[in-house]
DNA sequence: AATCAATCCCAAAGCGCTTTGGATATACGC
DNA sequence: GCGTATATCCAAAGCGCTTTGGGATTGATT
């Protein structure tokens, strides 16, 4: 059934319907009524393609993710930000079309999206340090807005973030008080906008209490439990030992408690954690909608917010365009959970050597 | 720039430009090639609303996501799915469109994907055991492939699947010759197809050993780490606490673990565990690729195949339809890693709750 | 009774593409 | 030289919707 067969039916013309159906005030309220409940009856929609070639609006957005061209891995916390934008766009009737473009085509795929016309704005994801595509999206001229930052540029676009710097140097200053010299950082991979910025809270941290960062401390990759593992072991083993970790992500956290088990060595007791924690719906740390205390002391920031914040904002760009950029800093707040205790001291940090090695 | 701009510029008809530009024969090589010279030369790429309206093809598939009214937690299995997915989308030119359908409007929403005409096939995602999608798919007349099947309707639809049945009782095999008897299953949500048919692997396995299942053995809910910590945690304090644990997906393996190292029992000595594992980018559990030794005995498929095969045969399905339908049954290998052993004896078991009692 | 402004409705022109059904020109076989 | 293919190209009709620019009709106002 579509507007024309519908429009006969009914004896009208095709205007009036269409008038009525979208709310135009040209048409009387016992006839859009009418009209009203006979679409309901005959099951009408109004096709999308058509109504969008005709307006000139895709009622879609597009998440773009890059992906390497050696099959990139997709980033579990995206299937959270992806769950927390579609709820706006449930609301507002915008579909979400979702490409994965590899880094080698970059340029093109933003292009073609733009000129094929099936988004009207796009939600840009995993920003890079030196990444080019600002420039290039302002030049196409779709309305976008960041998913984090990209530090090179200044704030004339639009993003959503977390503020890393402070979440992170508050993390580092916690453990420092506690205590902890050594503190090993594992961080995103180094390429990424977010894990700099996190580096650097640390190095501030680290600075203002005139420690030297010691670069066996700092480890950098993509997220994963295994990478976790792997830097907190070799982190453990180290003639001056890292007594407490900062984790970018609850998954390799995961992998550091396994290393720090494995070591025989008991968090908090020997070793304390903090991680961030993007309140993933799989990987709850527990606390905040349990009760409970948390299992991880962790910067706790919703990655699900951002992604209703992002589509929210890309919305409003595409229906009223020309608006000034517009930024949204999420403070990541610091809850204290049972991964974190105070430094051990030398001394028994030399016994349990010694039993260790028994 | 339009095809209508183009075929001015070109001094050609659009017919032609058209044509040139979709490989029809009827257009000379020489003509053909200028015209795809401009063509690139002024960045024309054709308007995907027009086209599709015009060609009746929406050139997209769209995914399905149930879920419930009180804000469901999206799987980070999806994620792996979607990446899977995405490689066979990118490869055929089609796009990819996400609809999180919250289940009280189910069926409106699938009518409405179908008559607003943005999607030429979907791929239904977590079905359950009572799922009435599948009639109401058929009725709808898109293509579509499940991921997973509904045990109620016959094969009379495609779908793509892990052999559960066979991976769980597989592994469940392995304890029981591995001398356990008190094996716990961690399963997830009873509604969920998968979880029935897993849950249906396990316990062919105890009845062909003659053991009888115990309900306090059996957990199901959403898979999440803390899930598996609890579920764990009150299968070892049974006074015949469990001596391994099947687990539904790597995420409450973990949590599992962690119970294990708080009764202070060593994983695989004490207590074996082992796990299905949907090879997720981020959880990776070791093995293949790596080389090194698993760290969960598991029963692994990727899903990031099976979201390559739905896609594949979605696709299929829109290009060439009426086919009958087609499955594809995935097996899953089970690799040993370290999380499995021996069940302790009775003996052992006794002199190790004295010690924990101390 | 004529005028005016609302009010309600419609015909038709697009949106940018594909595709049908020719038209024209060139080559071929006899 | 004539019919017959064959190769190239084109005008125009959609696809299903919105929207412009009026045309009737009605009721109130002069």
């Amino acid at each position: 059934m579509n507007l024309k067969q519908l429009s006969q039916v009914l004896g009208l013309s095709q205007t009036t319907v269409s008038r009525a159906l979208n709310g135009y005030p040209e048409v009387a309220e016992a006839t859009r009524q009418k009209i009203v409940d006979a679409a309901e009856r005959h099951g009408y929609r109004p096709n999308a393609r058509a109504k969008s070639l005709a307006t000139g609006r895709a009622m879609a957005v597009g998440h773009v993710l890059p992906v390497s061209a050696k099959g990139e891995i997709v980033n579990p916390v995206f299937a959270d930000f992806i769950a927390g934008a579609s709820e706006s766009y449930l609301a507002h009737g915008y579909d979400l079309v979702l490409s994965l473009v590899p880094d080698d085509a970059e340029e093109d795929a933003y292009r073609e999206l733009a000129t094929k016309g099936s988004v009207d704005g796009i939600i840009v994801h995993n920003p890079r340090i030196d990444d080019r595509r600002i420039p290039l999206l302002r030049d196409i001229g779709l309305p976008f807005v960041v998913h984090g930052r990209i530090s090179r540029h200044g704030d004339d676009y639009d993003w959503v973030d977390v503020n890393n710097l402070r979440a992170f140097r508050r993390a580092a200053e916690f453990l420092l008080d506690l205590g902890h010299r050594r503190i090993g950082l594992i961080n995103g991979q180094t390429a990424m906008d977010f894990a700099d910025r996190r580096l650097h809270g640390y190095l501030e941290a680290l600075e203002a209490r005139e420690i030297a960062p010691d670069p066996a401390l700092i480890a950098s990759d993509l997220m994963t439990e295994s990478y976790g593992h792997t830097a907190a072991s070799a982190m453990l083993a180290l003639p001056d030992p890292a007594t407490a970790f900062l984790c970018s992500s609850m998954i390799p956290a995961l992998g550091a408690r396994r290393a720090i088990e494995e070591a025989g060595l008991d968090m908090p007791r020997d070793v304390s954690v903090i991680t961030h924690d993007d309140d993933l719906g799989y990987l709850s740390n527990g606390g905040a909608a349990g009760g409970s205390v948390p299992i991880f002391t962790a910067t706790r920031s919703s990655v699900r917010l951002a992604g209703r914040l992002c589509a929210e904002r890309v919305i409003d760009l595409v229906q009223t365009p020309g608006q000034a950029p517009q930024q949204h800093l999420l403070e990541a707040d610091l809850t204290v959970g049972r991964s974190t205790g105070p430094a051990p001291r030398a001394a028994d940090r030399h016994r349990e050597d010694t039993a260790r090695n028994a």
